[in-house]
DNA sequence: CCTTGACTTGGAGCGCACTCCAAGTTTGTA
DNA sequence: TACAAACTTGGAGTGCGCTCCAAGTCAAGG
């Protein structure tokens, strides 16, 4: 239903992402709506680069319930800044392959494959980690 | 000047993503402008995710020259597209954290933490891997 | 009931991308 | 010239996030 896999839901409980997956009589797992929509949220936190371990950090603040909601909403705070900063880096990125790009369509093979443009080569300066 | 680590450089040499940096007398390395360029074109590469080894056949492509233009180009347009993906994930991601923040500015503590309001839960079923 | 396949557990193994180390060489300053 | 700091190499080690394995248990169709 999410397109992970069984081991790797296996992994996510035993590392303490999935809070509390109940058993049926014989021990094997049943995942409640809410434990599906809980597995949501942590693949979408996961998908945005949260580590493993920061996910949990969240996961246990949940679990000791409202006296921690400042803490979560000034996690998930950080975590928008820097889905947000992600994006923005992306878009630079992005704009220089479109440059290369370019290029390759005016059938430009310059000598020097990354100097050829004084346009690419701001862009490629512009951006330092 | 990129801000990657000595050990990064001689490990992204040996990894064949970066092409003929050259040596002073003594052995040491000299990087050029171009070199320079080139790093910063495999950093874009790499922060937008493509794998090293893809990276690698990228520069070696470079290296065989102008005969290899056409699978260099398609290269960049999948990659492109990947990227403008990534960025819409990104986007549909930030979209259910800025809820979850909605959701703790309102005050809300619910019992669920994941099921509590309809919104969220169609944003968290809708977006499946 | 019996078989086949899916599940259970703890723990080992893997691929990736670095990151560090040791032993030796080169460089730049006093 | 002496010496510390920065470089060279090959190779080992690390952390992350799974992924696989073995040995055993449970569930469902014939």
């Amino acid at each position: 239903m999410t397109g992970v896999s069984a081991d790797t839901l296996r992994y996510y409980e035993k590392a303490g992402l999935m809070d509390g997956v109940s058993r049926n009589v014989g021990g094997h797992r049943r995942f409640s709506s809410a434990d599906l929509n809980g597995l949501r949220f942590v693949l979408k936190l996961r998908m945005t680069g949260m580590p493993i371990r920061d996910v949990r950090r969240y996961v246990e603040l949940v679990r000791q319930g409202d006296a921690t909601t400042d803490q979560r909403r000034s996690i998930l705070q950080g975590h928008g800044d820097r889905i947000r900063q992600q994006m923005s880096e992306l878009a630079r990125c992005l704009e220089i392959v479109d440059v290369k790009l370019e290029m390759y369509d005016l059938g430009l093979s310059p000598m020097d494959e990354h100097d050829c443009t004084k346009k690419l080569a701001s862009l490629l300066e512009g951006t330092l980690k």
